[in-house]
DNA sequence: TTGTATGCGTTATCAC
DNA sequence: GTGATAACGCATACAA
């Protein structure tokens, strides 16, 4: 009669619960399923029936605790609804899920606040890893990775100084690339559009400047950017404010596929002859732009690489191993094509 | 020396690190931290204070172990690449992550059997609710589902039979409204292309074939199907095998923008004249379809507000609130644009 | 190969 | 308004 009464009420089979069932102590249970070599062959047999029976399925808070390891890999992005980050994810995931890590992902809306606040709440469930975009975060959000001591791996771009392990290419490259291409295509009034202005989408954009600014041709109003989320209507829109205030301009290197393809079709619209009239440059290489007419010229990505290589060096850094590199350069590819 | 060495290094601040800071019990911190109404002005001010200078975090497996409540939610989905499912999860995101509650993603892939796994995998973190799609499950996944007893949405469908909550809109409907559509702007020789065949293109179908059957137009050559994901290119190759096996169709209904737009780029490459020798109409709303040339008639589907609404009615069900209905129709919006 | 004792960090329960 | 105590379910350390 002075026995406490349990709090819940039918609570989920334990571990306890299987080992009550075959007369054996709970660890061994835990062994049988964790470390199942640990475990005669025949003990092994009775406690996977038993489980079987009874349904069993762990409790991972329970292990978390116990463990001191949550199995957990945090995963901050500026955007669930960007093609770029979202193949990350997909790769990320790819790789986590087979070693038994779960994802969990934080959408920062390319805000380093937003990315802060995210962080210090995942920071609650004591993720073994961290992988997050880029290299523009707050101070404060600085401090909390260096004090959590958790391994971490940056994305997309490349460490400018210190030893950050990061996966990635250098957009600032890429950027430079491709105007060198448009260039030495003998284009010389070349335009930049640009939305989303977020880090790498600047970088990319300097990238564009220095090209021209060697070439002696950089001229500021031929550059148009726009903070709103890339769209292919916002190609078309920005298309019609750039023929305005920079008519003359005989190629546009668009800051991304959805831009460009927006820009291809308002072309269309006003019958400018591509890449006759004006030439037209992408970036990601998103499948659209491979097929539409005529083909659009892009600076294909790895972004799904990026994913793996990253979640792949992140597995290292937790298992304590030194992974091969940790800065890790997976470069662009140009995609020369009919648009230009 | 008979005290045990602690197993961890250097350990996170805990609640009764807090404590002791301050000469107060473990429990007071938790309910100054949860409940600050049960705690005098005063004292809340100097844990508050405490907290800050210790830079304490909460543990959520500790928490979640003790109070049976996770704070997190599954979210399972066919994909991750497909904009359909990655727009209706950012708006779980956007709905949860306020409500204090953490996304658990789980990416099919479109197997049933890869489903079950993920459930099994993720029952593991005693979810406070479940967010699926559709109702294509294992039997059992679904034996699964009912012994959890776990709050559970259904998404992007809706229950034909039974009451299992669901937000979504008729796939069927969507498929037969369309074709009727073309029906009536005088199309009789309608094919339909489909990719990725998951049970909601499989139900499109059933909409598309219903429709030309009432009208006695029915004919199973011009129906096309892939099981690989969709994309731009595969809709352009589609177009190729569809006027080999039916080249007298005058109407093409794409299962999604992205086949849509790869035909209407491939006819450009043919030149056929759109909608004059073939009209096309895709499904699913996408962006680009609004601004190409001509724009593609389409269906817009409430994947953002599906996502939003399931959500918001998990929310409910998980606080033990009755949902206003446990049967949401979001319908679709026929967009009819030039393509057709 | 298996078991015992103990603790992970928090919250539920009941008492003061 | 605050505290003592006992779980929550599992894994570590060590013993047998």
């Amino acid at each position: 009669m002075s026995e406490r009464k349990p709090r819940t009420g039918q609570s989920r089979t334990t571990l306890s619960d299987v080992a009550n069932h075959i007369g054996v102590s709970a660890i061994t249970i835990s062994r049988a399923l964790n470390k199942p070599e640990l475990v005669s062959e025949a003990l092994r047999q009775r406690i996977d029936d038993a489980v079987q029976l009874l349904g069993y399925v762990p409790n991972r808070a329970a292990r978390a605790l116990a463990s001191a390891k949550s199995h957990s890999v945090v995963v901050l992005v500026p955007s669930l609804s960007n093609t770029v980050f979202v193949d990350t994810l997909a790769a990320i995931h790819d790789t986590l899920q087979p070693a038994g890590y779960q994802m969990l992902i934080g959408d920062t809306r390319y805000s380093p606040q937003a990315e802060e606040k995210l962080l210090r709440t995942y920071l609650e469930y004591n993720p073994d890893g961290i992988l997050i975009t880029g290299f523009d975060h707050t101070p404060a959000a600085q401090t909390l990775l260096q004090a959590a001591a958790i391994p971490t791996v940056h994305m997309m771009e490349l460490a400018e100084q210190g030893d950050s392990p990061c996966v990635g290419f250098s957009q600032y490259d890429s950027g430079y690339a491709l105007t060198r291409f448009l260039l030495d295509k003998g284009y010389r009034r070349i335009a930049f559009l640009a939305a989303q202005l977020d880090p790498r989408t600047l970088k990319r954009g300097e990238g564009y400047r220095a090209a021209l600014r060697e070439a002696g041709l950089y001229q500021p109003h031929r550059e148009l950017a726009e903070a709103s989320p890339s769209s292919v209507g916002l190609g078309s829109r920005l298309l019609d404010r750039l023929l305005l205030q920079a008519p003359d301009c005989d190629a546009v290197f668009c800051n991304n596929d959805d831009l460009a393809l927006g820009v291809l079709f308002q072309c269309q619209r006003r019958h400018i002859a591509i890449p006759q009239q004006l030439a037209i440059a992408g970036f990601n290489g998103l499948d659209a732009s491979a097929w539409s007419n005529p083909s659009l010229t892009t600076v294909d990505t790895p972004r799904y690489d990026i994913g793996k290589a990253a979640a792949a060096m992140l597995l290292q850094l937790m298992a304590g191993k030194a992974p091969a590199a940790t800065r890790v350069d997976l470069g662009y590819r140009l995609l020369a094509r009919d648009s230009t």
